[in-house]
DNA sequence: GCCGTTTTCGGCCCGACTGTTTTCAGTCG
């Protein structure tokens, strides 16, 4: 059974909520939540740097007690000391953490006073009244519980980056039209475009905190104010996402700003740096000797403190950004207006809602210069994939269209599929006739890790083979990735010219950020494409840049920011 | 449990809000 990053987290994260319930050593436990937050972060998977005898103690926060755990866990697919930690605690217990309100000081309160080992014990004792009897309790918090129980079924994970933005945006508005809001701007994972988010940051700047505050809460859609105070408030919206307010005065706007937008490791490094300096950083500015503000007003000038210049927000998940500023080496990040057309699209042809000359003339209305056109091949019969003959018959419709729509080149591709013996589902003598081929896995995704890879590689071996899309068959919160060695994909890719694919449907955008920054490293260049299935779905591109600019893309690592003639070049293998 | 250009021991980011208290611990981000 393989073990991937992310089961090394969970068990360093369960490790960690227990031994918080047990009042061990805090910094003891931040360090395995800190470990878990490297392992889950790595491009790389950690089974192989355990197989192939790589130092883990390189790794940040990973000393030679969790190296040799991680080793363990790699081999065994378990952890002694974990197992050891279930003995006396009743693992149980974790999950009333996520109550909000509940604390691992309270929850050992309750287990050991009332001897509460499930959630539904807890339930029943709040509904006895029996929680409000303990010190430190009181009716309040016996009733947060309570509530918080009963939403806790309904209670949505992290949302797609897409749902949270058709939360935000109405919002941002409603709170701007507010006289008294000076500057707006939003914060947290949000601000940094991560593919999901928790909850909503929000910065204002504003002479009367107090109004805003009240025309916040007052929001139609909010369902729930958990706190309100001068400065900062937070609520619960009817969809269940929780949305955070903070008023700070203009003066200490940029180090609010960077202070709500996190990361949080981002902070704690630059605070450490901070520290180097004898200076405080906190989210109202830099101070010398604990009293004198010397930066705070823009995020620039708190950056040039620690000789750096500004870090994208899309950047700041202490990956390297911070070192690479103090170099000079921050890379030049892509942007939305770089991309000069669209390599996956579907038409009626296959299973989109557009024909072919729709979906050509909204690309040109994007200005671009060029849209591929990537039906489904033949055995994807649920997306009424293409044989051979109907994609001559679409290769004659682009070619007619062609002469027809003038300032935009209607390219002649198809989104084939890569069988499972790694074959591709069209014959060679077709696809030659393409401008390039896309190449996909819709089928069998329960493969073996080897398997898996071996039919991607075998794939690629193809010469007409230019781009893989949607490397890793993830979809957000539906559907895992495939089991893949992605860093023999991408040596396989850096040797055979072939692209590997961002996809920006907000669902997929597959490969993430981490993939994104392997491939950039090991010199292997990126598509990035909507996949749309409708000619308003062309607007995904946005969220595909902002997934490649966490991977610290540039323009030049991004094929569709080139010419069609400089497009060509590199289709040529 | 990690880490080190004063350190191999003794630090480890910082502040707001709530509910409980009656000056503060716990929680949260």
């Amino acid at each position: 059974m393989p073990i991937h990053n992310s089961d090394v987290a969970n068990i360093f994260n369960q490790v960690a909520d227990l031994l918080d319930i047990e009042g061990a050593n805090i910094f003891r436990i931040r360090a395995y939540r800190d470990a878990a937050r490297t392992v889950k972060g790595l491009s790389k998977r950690v089974e192989d740097m355990v197989k192939e005898k790589e130092d883990l103690q390189e790794l940040p926060g990973i000393g030679k007690d969790l190296a040799k755990k991680i080793e363990e866990i790699v081999e065994t697919g378990s952890l002694e000391f974990l197992e050891e930690i279930k003995k006396r605690t009743n693992p149980e217990l974790a999950k009333m953490l996520s109550i909000s309100g509940l604390g691992p000081k309270k929850v050992s309160k309750i287990n050991k006073e009332l001897e509460v080992e499930k959630l539904e014990q807890l339930q029943e004792a709040a509904e006895k009244h029996k929680i409000q009897e303990l010190e430190g309790f009181g009716k309040k918090s016996e009733e947060k519980i309570l509530k918080a129980l009963k939403t806790k079924k309904e209670e949505a994970p992290r949302s797609k980056l897409i749902s949270a933005e058709e939360i935000a945006e109405p919002l941002f508005e409603y709170l701007e039209d507010d006289e008294n809001v000076d500057k707006i701007a939003f914060a947290g994972s949000y601000r940094r475009h991560k593919e999901t988010v928790g909850d909503l940051d929000i910065l204002v700047t504003s002479e009367n905190p107090k109004e805003v505050m009240e025309h916040f809460t007052s929001y139609e859609d909010v369902e729930d104010i958990q706190a309100k105070g001068k400065t900062k408030s937070t609520v619960i919206l009817r969809s269940g996402f929780q949305v955070d307010l903070r008023v700070v005065e203009k003066e200490s706007y940029g180090a609010a700003l960077i202070y709500f937008t996190g990361s949080k490791a981002h902070n704690i490094k630059l605070r450490n740096l901070a520290l180097d300096k004898d200076l405080k950083i906190n989210e109202y500015g830099v101070f010398k000797n604990d009293e004198d503000k010397i930066a705070g007003k823009t995020e620039e000038e708190i950056y040039d403190i620690f000789d750096m210049p500004y870090i994208e927000p899309e950047l700041r998940e202490d990956r390297g950004e911070v070192e690479a500023a103090r170099e000079g080496k921050l890379p030049k990040l892509l942007t939305l207006a770089d991309m000069r057309g669209d390599l996956q699209a579907h038409s009626t042809n296959s299973d989109g809602h557009n024909s072919l000359q729709e979906m050509a003339e909204a690309a040109k209305e994007k200005g671009y210069e060029y849209l591929a056109m990537t039906d489904h091949s033949q055995s994807v019969r649920v997306a009424n994939g293409l044989d051979e003959k109907r994609l001559g018959k679409e290769i004659d419709e682009i070619n007619k269209l062609n002469e027809k729509i003038k300032d935009i080149r209607i390219l002649k591709s198809i989104e084939v599929d890569i069988l499972k013996d790694g074959s591709l589902d069209l014959d060679d003598s077709i696809l030659k006739k393409l401008d390039f081929v896309l190449c996909a896995i819709h089928s069998y995704f329960n493969l073996s890790l080897e398997d898996q890879t071996n039919r991607i590689l075998k794939a690629m071996d193809n010469k007409y083979f230019n781009i893989l899309a949607h490397p890793t068959g993830r979809k957000i919160g539906d559907r895992k990735p495939y089991d893949l060695d992605m860093e023999k994909i991408m040596e396989a890719a850096k040797e055979k010219n072939c692209i590997l694919e961002i996809d920006a449907h907000p669902v997929r955008l597959d490969i993430n950020d981490h993939y994104a920054k392997m491939a950039k490293d090991m010199g292997v260049k990126i598509s990035i494409s909507t996949d749309a299935h409708a000619k308003n779905e062309l607007a995904y591109m946005k969220y595909g840049v902002w997934q490649a600019r966490r991977g610290w893309l540039e323009k030049d690592d991004v094929i569709n920011t080139r010419s069609w003639n400089g497009l060509k070049k590199i289709f040529k293998r």
